[in-house]
DNA sequence: GGCTTGCCTGGAGCGCACTCCAAGGTCTTA
DNA sequence: TAAGACCTTGGAGTGCGCTCCAGGCAAGCC
């Protein structure tokens, strides 16, 4: 279901170790009683990058943004309702050609519910899996902290 | 620690969804009363392709492995033994660089007790962070699905 | 001797998820 | 009117973890 299922196999974890030293973007709170929003306070709303906003529209994981009379992107709550959809969907680990394959089924309307709720399901179980494993590699993990811990290892 | 924790942070989430139909190398128990393996034999075992154990040893994550008159590999049990642990390593997500940090300091030995037992500890954490993901994550599904099922979603 | 199988090497290529670049338009403030 | 901030685009580049390729050697079998 995941890693080294078959040799070929993409697996690709997440950590990016930052442990203490993280810069951390700002990450503000949405503020309320408006409804549209610049490309860089998205940015500060979500955390991705601008080129990352372009790029989820550019490949059809978000719908058409609306734009101002110059051309610029003005986001709107339920885009970023989308967005914080979307965060979750990859904290899963779910790849993006999924997600986009869901935001394509749900921009059909309503007969793709059950399509819908069936990557779901699957996606779940995927996270389901992906936890037994972490957990797994954790117990080793302790073993071996424990064995560092008493002087025994190497 | 992971996943957006900086605008260009690089994160790659694990999954390769498969679900039914995973093709499953072999994954032979590895036989007892023997000490030297050929490649193709550690392919089995592991499940790893024979250019991946090839790379493994090129970057240094793994020690050099003895050789036949011919120059074949032979890879030992110590040697299986630490691509087993090198497995789960892979499995809590750690980037190959950091294991091949950590097969140096083995290599570098007794001093670096202190240091590879701080990888692990510092791994340990990300691991920790990333369940705590996957389960947020997780019960977002749970709610998304079951709106699904009572038909309200969408 | 010829064929097959299994292994060797260095180096190029791939898929993913961004990430950045160059060149340009528009808006605001001074 | 000029500077600076902020936005636009298409397309190229990056980093990771493999993955594959070409060309070649050695052993076993008919």
């Amino acid at each position: 279901m995941t890693v080294m299922h078959t040799p070929a196999a993409t697996a690709r974890p997440t950590p990016t170790r930052t442990g203490t030293c993280a810069p951390e973007p700002p990450r503000h709170p949405r503020p309320d009683g408006q409804d549209h929003y610049t490309i860089s306070e998205v940015v500060a709303f979500t955390g991705l990058s601008a080129h990352t906003l372009r790029w989820y529209e550019r490949i059809g994981l978000m719908s058409h943004i609306d734009r101002s009379h110059t051309g610029q992107r003005r986001y709107r709550n339920r885009d970023l309702d989308w967005l914080d959809f979307v965060g979750k969907l990859r904290l899963t680990g779910m790849p993006v050609a999924d997600m986009v394959r869901y935001a394509e089924l749900v921009r059909a309307g309503d007969e793709t519910r059950a399509a819908r709720r069936a990557l779901l399901e699957s996606t779940r179980g995927d996270v389901l899996t992906r936890i037994a494993e972490l957990q797994d590699a954790l117990a080793v993990l302790d073993v071996k902290i424990g064995l560092y811990a008493e002087g025994t290892e190497s």
